[in-house]
DNA sequence: CTGATTGCAAAGAATTTGCACTGCT
DNA sequence: AGCAGTGCAAATTCTTTGCAATCAG
């Protein structure tokens, strides 16, 4: 959303940290920071490679591991709508739900303090300390469902003519 | 909780669909249904093949292949916990939430009405028709939270020593 | 300077596929 | 009998690792 605030939060976390930072981890936080959607891995590199023509698949997946551990970006799974690639973004403020279509493989991303009041309530009565959330969801969304519907009409309709 | 009934309830399904019951077939689904945790594809073949012992790793992948897609099973990463398997159970009548113990390893099953109030709240206001919901949390259960503290209070007075 | 980080190439883990053979229904 | 299902072996996909060379702090 405020992607140069974001850059500068995450840049300066790993600094602070006394985290080293090198050409190929900037541009993959630079990548990652920029997507306009999830990215696995293998993209990630392609991306990332615009920037740093070198830089190589198992720095890539190094960088993932550090960002993951210091809890700067969320690993999705998506439902492996598609292989059994994983998934990154940057990690926000609040959780947030994926839903993924198996129809057409669109991810839509969805808040509710229903969410929140869940997670506190587990953690109330079990006293496990959660420290990633990760709600992933697989159906079909509105407009597939709309699509199918017109598409059954359709078929009905064909049928009856004969 | 009721296996017998369980099982019964598995197979009437598959020969209700005209799905073939073959040896091997039979074979992992019992082991599913009898497991008391949740298994990967590669301990599920050494269990199918303690009672069918030529089954092939090709067909337990593709048993679960189908009854995923028969909505049997539910397939669950568990928070990748241990490489990057899935892990298989019995569809359950409301779904339920596993809590992955970054520390132990341990995995906690969790219900809550809440959950079908965050579910029904999601398709209510996007439309999205929810097949399949998988919530998995990571984090440091009870048990290791308390030890840790203990551990920290001897460590403390180990240095206070000093 | 010097230890953390990298690229490279090879290995590893999990899953899938093509094809001839087998066995349910 | 016929076709869905199987075993086998090879292929694929995604990720990790060992090690010598490099570079950030």
């Amino acid at each position: 959303m405020k992607p140069t605030m974001q850059r500068r939060q995450l840049l300066d976390d790993l600094l602070s940290k006394g985290i080293r930072l090198t050409s190929q981890r900037r541009a993959v936080i630079a990548v990652i920071q920029e997507a306009r959607s999830h990215l696995d891995a293998g993209s990630l590199l392609d991306l990332a490679r615009e920037r740093e023509p070198n830089i190589d698949r198992a720095t890539v997946y190094r960088t993932i591991e550090l960002l993951k551990r210091l809890r700067l970006i969320d690993e999705l799974d998506l439902m492996h709508l598609e292989g059994e690639k994983h998934y990154y973004e940057v990690k926000t403020e609040g959780d947030h739900i994926h839903l993924a279509c198996f129809r057409c493989g669109r991810i839509q991303e969805f808040t509710s303090p229903l969410f929140d009041r869940l997670k506190d309530e587990i953690q109330r009565e079990t006293g496990f300390e959660i420290r990633v959330a990760r709600l992933e969801l697989g159906g079909t969304c509105r407009a597939c469902l709309l699509n199918h519907e017109q598409q059954e009409g359709e078929r009905t309709a064909a049928t009856l003519k004969h």
